[in-house]
DNA sequence: TGAATCCTTGACTCAATAAATCAAGAATAA
DNA sequence: TTATTCTTGATTTATTGAGTCAAGGATTCA
């Protein structure tokens, strides 16, 4: 898992409690910088779970319920789709046709995987460290 | 995956039906060069999977049953344990009294992945592409 | 012994990707 | 208008996996 989905769920925990805050008290508590920040929750805004707002008085606010959203919701916002057609091999192109040595056990794997962080609102593990 | 264990799984399939064959000649059938296999292979030679040896009419030989060796035993040993106890976050101290935000779910995704890897003996999934 | 064969491994290069930053710019409230 | 706040293209740095090179050790056979 990447540090942006890490920074991007505890962005979203602090946002429940704090219902709107502007990026830099947000960055400052998460400890990275505002821009950076803006960049990890740009794609968060986009898909409408996260409310952005520019000028004064503005600032980032959660616009769901972090019950209804999964992790893997916001893995896939962050770090782009799971992809579940193309292969865990870096440059194969491997299919169902052509499979890789590994095709049917990895995608077995990969949908528990993703079954499991599919099952797993984000209520439910933003309660880790608080920096 | 990385395709170190890709051409693992592909080396044990081919020693499986060999018996016994230079590290050349093995290479030349995967389409690797002989050094890289060899760095790929020697931890499944320390782990006694493969046995190796040197001088005239040495080379490699598979030294158990491809049905009692499972995906998740290649794995750990060419690309290193999986190491429940650190975290997937890059450089984090992450641990049950000092979580990060994503311990408690990945921690149990990582557990259905594992327990699927496990799962697989080598013998059921290297019936992939032959190159 | 000597030579050919074969595996092992430390050090290294290269490429791809994630992480993080900078600065210019657009939107908005007062 | 002005101060505030988010947005984003371009760039830089750090990390990691992939793959190579060359020197060296082990073993067989003549």
């Amino acid at each position: 898992m990447s540090t942006r989905t890490d920074i991007a769920l505890r962005a979203i925990r602090r946002l429940a409690e704090t219902k709107r805050e502007a990026g830099a008290g947000l960055a400052a508590a998460l400890d990275v910088t505002p821009t950076y920040l803006a960049r990890i929750l740009s794609p968060l805004v986009r898909s409408g779970w996260i409310s952005s707002k520019q000028g004064p008085s503005g600032g980032y606010a959660l616009s769901c319920d972090p019950g209804d959203l999964s992790v893997l919701d916001v893995i896939e916002a962050v770090e782009g789709p799971v992809d579940s057609g193309h292969c865990v091999l870096r440059d194969t192109n491997c299919s169902s046709a052509s499979p890789c040595s590994m095709h049917d056990a990895w995608s077995r794997a990969r949908d528990a995987l993703t079954k499991e962080l599919r099952a797993t609102p984000v209520a439910a593990c933003t309660q880790g460290r608080s920096t």
